[in-house]
DNA sequence: ATGGGTCCT
DNA sequence: AGGACCC
């Protein structure tokens, strides 16, 4: 249930989903001569992503650069290894939702002000627009189409084609809706033999929102002045009007209303950040990001929330976010292979089969009906890393080890310098992680310690944060990698099991397939965020916490500040031109 | 798989 | 620290 016992009847979720991200940064910097050639994305050996010339030409995502070139000859190759330019167009769009500007531009209201924007990826964004969708009903006198596609009825279709192409007055509305909702009911009551046997109890008198699209539907003179704002006058005293009091709100409205300024915040983006991207509007976070994908590119989907069940139920396991490849496997096996399958089932049940009461009862939830999680503003990163995959050979000697170790800090240091910038903060905590060869992807292992920084001089300069960094990954590496491998094994004790580096007897010693630096656990630092030094006292606190404290409380205030859009690498559109040549 | 991230156990 | 998930 979705209902009004939570306080959350009404939402409206709308997820954004940059159409091959990565390609599109790279075409972005000279579309008159890449965008309708065909774009591919390199990191190592495969091509992660492309644009959509190159997919209609056969291209797919994650293939070998081999097989791609062989398939498309002509493809024109990024090298995306390096994710600045990605996380840079990123922040931009950030800026774009967060800015106050956008929500009083789809409000129509000066009283728009930015909704929670939670970020899921580098290219994808959930928003909800509940309260941006009230504020712009208010003033939204018109006749509306849906913009985009539609799940669910009346499809784009709209009024006009519900009013039978006539005038119709409030009244002939509201009677044909009462017909419908008593008609409805009697069916239900009287035993509905090919009913879905999902619909709500007869007596629910709030849920006909939720059953489905009839006439009337539209015209539910119910949520008026959310805000505080004058309630429009019931019933009109005009019959002579169109049927669309300028204030009544029922499901079809809002959803009406929520696909159109999805698609002014897509255009938006696409005229001032040159990105297009797919939308997903629905009443959650799953149903928003799953229809979100149904037509690609460069277009949006709306679902009713009375189609939600329908759309869900005969979809394969995968298709639900949270559900991977094991708990697809697992699954499986207990003779669960649609959502509706997994949404009939017990908690028990799932939870026997899962291991774990939250994972089984949050999949079930988002099986059912999508589930209402709420849209949250996920705040500065919680870890920072970075990684190099290595090739068969490359790294087979400590040396070696360490010398990609030294370019991996000094990457995270110039991060962590542009994040201090940013959030006046600094972090206690590094982690090295590591991958074997042969080892398969769960072949990973890492080993964590404290980060001093307190020492150093604010605003840390990459170097100093460098040293420091370094200074503790080699010691994890010297620890946890090199000494293993460097002590002698006996043949009948299996001492090593996959934790170091030490590939068997008699051959190589050291054989790294994958290396990677991150820090955490941040404090916030400095004076530019709190106007003054730390005490003493705070000080010694902080050493003594270790960076454990969590909690809202200890936000640091310069989140809220705002990003400057910056364009491309350097400050200059030449600067990020230049150096995106350099990864051709 | 790549080069990142999230949360839970 | 590892394992699941997301892209």
């Amino acid at each position: 249930m979705v209902k009004e016992e939570d306080g959350r009847e009404g939402r409206v979720v709308l997820h954004l989903d940059f159409d091959c991200f990565y390609a599109q940064v790279f075409i972005q910097t000279d579309p008159k001569a890449l965008a309708d050639k065909p774009v591919g994305v390199t990191q190592k050996y495969l091509v992660i992503t492309c644009n959509y010339v190159a997919r209609r030409r056969g291209v797919k995502k994650l293939t070998p650069i081999t097989e791609a070139l062989r398939v498309c000859p002509d493809l024109i190759l990024f090298n995306g290894e390096n994710l600045r330019p990605f996380r840079e167009a990123n922040a931009r769009v950030e800026t774009l939702l967060k800015a106050p500007e956008t929500w009083k531009s789809v409000t129509r209201s000066p009283r728009g002000t930015p909704p929670p924007v939670e970020k899921l990826a580098l290219d994808e964004f959930f928003i909800d627009i509940s309260d941006a969708v009230r504020l712009r009903a208010i003033t939204e006198n018109s006749l509306l189409l849906f913009e985009g596609h539609v799940v669910g009825e009346p499809s784009s279709s709209d009024d006009e084609t519900l009013l039978g192409g006539r005038k119709r007055r409030w009244g002939d509305v509201l009677i044909s809706h009462m017909r419908e909702k008593k008609r409805r009911r009697d069916e239900t009551a009287a035993g509905g033999g090919e009913s879905d046997g999902e619909g709500p109890p007869p007596d629910e008198s709030d849920s006909e929102d939720e059953e489905g699209p009839y006439l009337g539907y539209d015209m539910d003179p119910h949520l008026l002045g959310p805000l505080g704002l004058p309630v429009p006058e019931w019933p009109p005293t005009s019959y002579e009007t169109p049927p669309h009091p300028s204030n009544a709100l029922g499901t079809i409205r809002r959803h009406k209303i929520a696909s159109i300024i999805a698609k002014e915040i897509r255009d938006r983006i696409h005229t001032r950040l040159g990105l297009t991207c797919c939308g997903g509007v629905g009443p959650n976070k799953p149903v928003s990001k799953m229809v979100a994908g149904l037509h690609k590119p460069n277009m949006q989907t709306t679902i009713l929330p009375s189609a939600v069940r329908d759309f869900l139920a005969p979809l394969p396991l995968r298709k639900l976010p949270g559900i991977g490849g094991t708990y697809e496997k697992t699954l499986t096996e207990g003779g669960i292979t649609t959502l509706g399958q997994l949404a009939s089932r017990s908690v028990g049940d799932l939870v026997r089969l899962l291991g774990s009461v939250k994972v089984a009862t949050v999949l079930k939830e988002r099986a059912t009906d999508g589930g209402n999680e709420p849209v949250q503003e996920g705040g500065p990163p919680k870890s920072l890393s970075c990684e190099d995959s290595l090739r068969d050979g490359e790294v087979t000697t400590p040396e070696q080890a360490l010398r990609v170790l030294s370019a991996l800090v000094a990457e995270l240091s110039q991060r962590l310098s542009d994040d201090y910038a940013e959030h006046h903060r600094l972090p206690t905590n590094v982690v090295l992680s590591w991958r074997l060869r042969g080892m398969g992807y769960s072949g990973r292992h890492s080993r964590a310690a404290p980060l001093p920084l307190y020492g150093i001089p604010l605003p840390p300069s990459p170097a100093a944060i460098g040293s420091a960094i370094e200074q503790e990954a080699k010691k994890l590496l010297d620890q946890h990698i090199v000494a293993p491998a460097a002590k002698p094994t006996a043949a009948d004790e299996p001492v090593w099991t996959g934790q170091s580096a030490v590939e068997g007897r008699g051959g190589a010693v050291f054989h790294l397939t994958l290396l990677n630096v991150g820090v955490s656990a941040w404090r916030d630092a400095g004076s530019a965020s709190n106007g003054r030094t730390p005490t003493l006292s705070e000080f010694l606190r902080r050493q003594a916490d270790g960076g454990k404290e969590r909690g809202p409380g200890e936000r640091s205030r310069a989140a809220a500040e705002e990003k400057q859009p910056r364009f491309g690498f350097g400050q200059s559109k030449q600067d990020f031109r230049r150096e995106v040549q350099e990864c051709k």
